[in-house]
DNA sequence: CAGTTAATTAACTATACGGTTAAATATAAA
DNA sequence: TTTATATTTAACCGTATAGTTAATTAACTG
């Protein structure tokens, strides 16, 4: 098995996944309630593996209930991966701030945001 | 192929990937410089196939000058994998204040930090 | 030109992944 | 006890992934 970043990012990998993820932000869910916009496009066993996926790498826990599984969305995980991103923060803004060098020689003018000067 | 994110996320769901990036994250290397700490590990042509999925995902960009191949980190992807996972901040926050409260019941004292008072 | 260095491509292998259908499990309801 | 509902497991399939070794490309160097 993988370390817990690999985990959680390839967890992270599958729209269908980010998309349950998505509908578990906004409440506890059971597997059919889950599942049911996308039983169009695959079968209600997809989901079950697309759940454990989510459940190994800690992203959801299910509590069963009767015949029902509630799932709920664990944030643990996310912290972590949000946290490694966070050093590369700098890489992002950059590019920014070459677009917004680049926005000058274009139109002469100044994008709002943070402009820490590059000269020449 | 994929949508931007899952690549993106796929991307970054490997540790020698990760590494890589760390490295650039420190400056341009060539592809030797990148391989030379894995190459107990793996053979040269593996970490070719490692920038090429981090080339793929649009995570760095080669430029060729005589027979070195010079690698640079972008951090757009990263800008967009990290707003998706700002959506979900509150999650993590929220089992923060779930142990605050815990931490609360045990010791009769607050941690310092939110606290945005979930009574009862 | 011959040789060296840097990196990629080709061909192959093993395993993981995402899906399927069919069968099994577990609880509730009649 | 049978039947219905919710979900998982098993067995299978095709494709993708991560690695290998060997051969190839490309540029520089003596």
């Amino acid at each position: 098995m993988q370390d817990h970043l690999s985990q959680t990012f390839s967890a992270l990998s599958d729209p269908t996944r980010r998309a349950i993820l998505a509908k578990l932000s906004k409440g506890e869910a059971n597997v059919s309630d889950l599942a049911e916009p996308f039983l169009k496009d695959m079968s209600l066993p997809a989901i079950t593996k697309h759940l454990k996926v989510l459940e190994k790498a800690g992203l959801i826990t299910k509590t069963r209930e009767a015949q029902w599984r509630s799932c709920k969305l664990n944030g643990a995980p996310l912290r972590d991966a949000s946290a490694w991103m966070e050093h590369y923060r700098v890489f992002w803004e950059e590019s920014f701030n070459r677009l917004d060098e680049y926005l000058k020689t274009v139109t002469g003018k100044v994008s709002k945001g943070k402009r820490n000067g590059r000269k020449k």
